[in-house]
DNA sequence: GGCCGCCAAACTGCATGCAATTCAGGCGAT
DNA sequence: ATCGCCTGAATTGCATGCAGTTTGGCGGCC
């Protein structure tokens, strides 16, 4: 009956757990783009709920660091400078390596089955857009953290390589995912071979592919839109200069 | 003092960043154990707001894995295994070397002064109690994390020290701090001296050793929740306290 | 005496209402 | 034409109310 660690924390109370899946899909998806405003009434509307659940799901996803809150002003999809997508990457690399050391050589039959079947799927998924392939592949990542059955590191990876997804809209081109797909079947085959360091170096190098070939040019000036990136930013805390704030509450 | 307003991402919000940061304080220094209910009219009572707001705040917590969320039922205070325990170790150990190989030989003089200001702290609330002591220690760590200037690597790393505190409370026996304090001098100077392998190194010997310190193997089999989940309540047998605990202490 | 079912209290799940704040755009002054 | 101000609409912040669920205890039955 009662699942063990299934890892329900919150959100799986209810609706606000259905919320928070659709929108995370939606913007890994890219559905939502990087800055899109997610107001309260319209979430509960085409949810069917109230703003109390849609503001709920709102904090949950803000604190994963996927949706930007910010006091009396509009939620919208986060939108991390280039360095917090580096520093996403890096500690993505880190959690994913832990990942494949606590599973190499330790894949049940069942396991390595559902694994290729996902890369079968991703595989499968190439002539479709590119969101569809860029979820799956994430899905992969998240699939293998599950199957190490720690709820914490399922939880970090999940959220992280959320984040990591999100930024890939901001910050990449058209992705070319047929490598990825070789690599992920790469790291299935070193993790049932359970040889731990290569299977670790793979999941090092992958990673870090995937994020040099998202993250360009560390010229702070590439994103999209700089508005957008500057808006929720403007306000950085040291050594800000005061350009013009005459009267402007100072957020305590 | 202004300590970089970064990492605003939710529960800065008002009301609900301070049940968070109090509930989560009182967790950390044990005044709240393990088990212990939260009623969102308590909380909210006791907070001066309505149960929406405190409802919201157990709901950041229970994203942070701090208390645990079960549909129509009361909140508690998150009661992990001990195997989660010592996942949650792991991830930290990563997550903290990532936080020193940044750090190595970057720190600023002021800087650095904080950090000996803070261990000093540390080492003048040796004759407290141990709950501010293992808070102390806790905050150096988090503090550490902060000078990364990464926001994301600021929340998981406190997240997960703010975890592994939990657990402390779980399965540690009286907490020798001193040789934690120790560490900290070790690493604050290798850090200064910039020798990224000897603070990693020393890192993550600090860590665990807390680990094994704090996590004493309840029986070798793993998956024997139920007398981890017990144990905060198996008070019976030898001591001849009030066994009779049925309601909340009602903090009133 | 012990066990089972019923019932009231307690608590959560959720929606709605009101006050406060922000946002958009029009209007007048420079 | 540009900037600043002012005002109505949009939107959030929060409290409260009601309905559904769980809890814990009381009385009846075996």
């Amino acid at each position: 009956m009662a699942p063990r660690s299934a890892g329900k924390t919150a959100e799986s109370s209810d609706k606000v757990g259905v919320i928070c899946r659709a929108l995370r899909r939606a913007i890994i998806e890219q559905a939502l783009e990087p800055g899109a405003k997610l107001p309260e009434d319209s979430l509960g509307e085409r949810f069917g709920v109230s703003r109390t659940i849609a503001r709920h799901a709102l904090g949950q996803l803000a604190a994963e660091g996927l949706v930007e809150l910010r006091r009396n002003r509009i939620a919208v999809v986060a939108t991390p400078s280039w360095q917090e997508a580096r520093d996403a990457f890096d500690i993505r690399i880190e959690l994913e390596r832990l990942v494949v050391r606590q599973l190499a050589g330790k894949l049940t039959k069942a396991q390595i089955a559902t694994l290729n079947a996902h890369v079968d799927a991703e595989d499968g998924a190439r002539d479709g857009t590119d969101a569809v392939s860029i979820r799956l592949a994430t899905e992969f990542h998240i699939l293998l953290a599950q199957m190490t059955n720690s709820p914490i590191l399922v939880r970090y990876v999940s959220e992280v390589a959320y984040r990591c997804c999100l930024t890939l809209s901001l910050y990449s081109r058209p992705h070319s995912s047929e490598c990825a797909i070789n690599e992920h079947r790469g790291i299935i085959a070193a993790l049932v071979k359970g040889d731990e360091a290569k299977v670790m170096s793979l999941m090092h190098s992958h990673l870090d592919s995937v994020a040099n070939r998202a993250l360009v040019a560390p010229t702070p000036q590439r994103g999209r839109d700089l508005l957008d990136i500057l808006a929720p930013y403007a306000d950085e805390g040291e050594s800000e200069r005061v350009v013009k704030m005459p009267k402007v509450v100072r957020a305590r």
